[in-house]
DNA sequence: TCCATTCCTTTCATTTATAAAGTCAAAGCG
DNA sequence: CGCTTTGACTTTATAAATGAAAGGAATGGA
């Protein structure tokens, strides 16, 4: 971990374990967690974000409660060469599609995908025939 | 989405969706988007903290400057009807399992992982496949 | 040695969050 | 129908947190 030495140290790691599992944590109870003070924190958070070590701020929001009972994983290899369609489709998709990975080996992406109901995962499916061949596996739990 | 339509109204959505995108919001700028007081909004936001929807506040990590250059995502087959060796050696690798999914099809478990190097995922492997069969894909870009 | 830089601390003014009290509308009950 | 309760809000007061500013210490380079 060799670049990472270098720019983050314990302290910096600290900050981001304790970000992570409640990044509304305020600045004074972390400055407690890494024994610095407050401005000291602060400056040390707003240094991770400028150097893009934090993308963001975000929430984890359980997908069962929000409706979504279905999550599945699409390996897709395409059908010949053109892969703007897809990459359209994908987009028309949006509230479905949690990610779209380009992979290597015998696949061309990886979709996460999350769907209200097996129909709905159906129609998609019907839709992104057109453009590839899929494979598709259910995720039962995490 | 029928739970969900009794559970969540437009308001609801919008403070989810403000606070994905910035968890650290300030109470009083949220509640200037979803046009309620401070306090209005912060009571919505802990009922859907208490019920679940919100699972946690976090934060998007880039793993590349995190020093993890390889995202991988593996399939994997059991060799026998024994999970636990293999479930023991995931928890041994836990900087580097980002997820376990078990899932449908053709594999029986999906775990996507990060390393910083090649080397350490080849090793990773090495001790993999003392439990079970696998097929790695490389993730080249989200 | 001196100076600049980096990273910290403390203090104080300002802002934000939370607690408390009150209002209003809708639902439920007699 | 009238009254009570409940839920969701507002406003105000109080408590807590944040950010700005000033100062200090340690380190590295000339």
């Amino acid at each position: 971990m060799k670049g990472m030495e270098k720019i983050l140290d314990q302290t910096d790691l600290r900050i981001l374990d304790e970000l992570s599992k409640n990044s509304r944590i305020t600045m004074k109870e972390l400055s407690e967690k890494v024994h610095l003070s407050s401005p000291a924190t602060s400056a040390r958070v707003e240094k991770l974000v400028t150097a893009g070590i934090i993308e963001g701020y975000t929430i984890k929001v359980n997908q069962l409660k929000m409706g979504y009972f279905v999550h599945a994983m699409i390996s897709v290899i395409m059908k010949g060469s053109h892969h703007e369609p897809y990459l359209s489709y994908i987009k028309t998709q949006a509230p479905f599609v949690l990610q779209n990975y380009k992979i290597s080996g015998d696949s061309c992406y990886l979709l996460e995908c999350k769907f209200p109901s097996n129909e709905v995962l159906d129609e998609f499916l019907v839709g992104l025939s057109e453009f590839v061949n899929y494979k598709l596996s259910i995720i039962i739990s995490k």
